[in-house]
DNA sequence: AGCAAAACCATAAATATTCTATGGTTTTTC
DNA sequence: GAAAAACCATAGAATATTTATGGTTTTGCT
């Protein structure tokens, strides 16, 4: 009987435990699985360079939020897929995430494009066996909740530049419109103008920032 | 017991009817199915309309092609859909297509947003009952073909204009790039430049116009 | 092979779009 | 009620796109 190899990241190591004691005691058809854990972001790639050299996991569980144990730059789960996805491109990437905010799913969707993503709150014994089967199988696998966002993104046709994103992001972080010159390589007047035409693309017209932010963020932008 | 009424519309009527026996048989859990059928678009209107001004239909089943009796334009099933959502804004709407091609299954995500998307091999007993219980209780209800042209939309970040969408669907009947300007407000050159600009896109430069239709088909333009 | 049609490419001029600089008005904040 | 920030409008500058033109290469056909 094949073994299937799965690592399971997550900071939370009873959460890792719980996938592991699940998939390791069902019966799946044709195989079973065999379950590593890890809780950072340096373990975690210790771990998939190892068995890529070898025989790589078949299937990679990646919390968004990992410890982040070093001094250097923080790193996400995010980050974690994306650099899986070059040193070990046949392992399927499935996301285990708290988050079910569109521009987290969104970002995930096109930066790592995942097999499968699960809201931790949809995650139980039936679910994660149907995941796996599905991720070898026939992926995708996403739940519910992943599907709304999903879905709200695929209904619109609204595409922003860098700049846009940028000072959605900025605004919806508070931070003054006269400041983001700062950040920003646009005049102020440049960005005022962007901002008048995002209301309008939104259809919140004649209406404050607050109606802005709101918009934005039920499409998923920010 | 409550009654979930639905409107199945498909030009084979043996298809509706596999539907009606399917669903009126299952025992529901709080709520039993009474469905009718349609096979033509104008009689699909009447239907939604009529029952819109009573009781509107809870869910739609909506077949992409249809048959059309009258001598008027052709319309098809996404056209119901989109006339069914301004008559009767509270059915839920879920298109059963034989297509799995990304092109048809994005422009109905667009369009409509149906609450689902069944491609019709993937259909049977169980994914019915199940898309009844979804689509009333937590849209959306995708099949898995479905999900798989989704899934390739969202992981790129391709928006092209609709100057770029005529030339890539004349591209792909045939149309020589000379005719184009008969369709497109666009001179001979800028056609030529903009053909060009989407072969870089797509990553197909310096090849022929045959793989950049099959790069945009891939990636869901056409 | 050899011809003609179409596709393809490059450049300069024309056009359209976007950005900046500037100065003003309205709204918010304390 | 005064200062700060947001908001708005306009002219000119800077970019980007399109056209016109003329050429080269490829394709399709006999």
């Amino acid at each position: 009987m094949r073994t299937v190899r799965i690592l399971a990241v997550d900071d939370h190591e009873m959460t890792t435990l719980g996938y592991k004691f699940i998939l390791e005691d069902t019966e799946f058809d044709g195989f079973k699985v065999q379950m590593d854990t890890a809780k950072t972001y340096e373990d975690s790639v210790k771990r998939i360079e190892d068995a890529a050299r070898g025989i790589p996991y078949d299937i990679l569980l990646l919390d968004i939020q990992l410890s982040n144990p070093t001094e250097g730059p923080a790193k996400t789960g995010e980050d974690l897929g994306i650099y899986a996805r070059k040193v070990s491109p046949d392992s399927k990437i499935v996301f285990m995430s708290s988050f079910s905010d569109n521009y987290r799913i969104n970002s995930i969707m096109q930066t790592v494009d995942p097999e499968g993503y699960m809201v931790k709150t949809e995650i139980d014994q039936k679910s994660l066996q149907a995941m796996v089967n599905t991720v070898l199988n026939s992926p995708p696998y996403y739940t519910q909740k992943a599907l709304v966002a999903i879905r709200k993104k695929m209904a619109q046709d609204i595409s922003l530049d860098e700049n846009d994103k940028k000072i959605l992001y900025h605004l919806s972080i508070g931070t003054k419109t006269k400041d983001m010159v700062k950040y920003i390589s646009l005049s102020l007047p440049g960005i005022e103008n962007r901002k008048r035409q995002l209301k309008s693309l939104f259809g919140v017209e004649k209406q404050n920032d607050q109606a802005l932010i709101t918009a934005s963020r039920d499409k998923g932008f920010i």
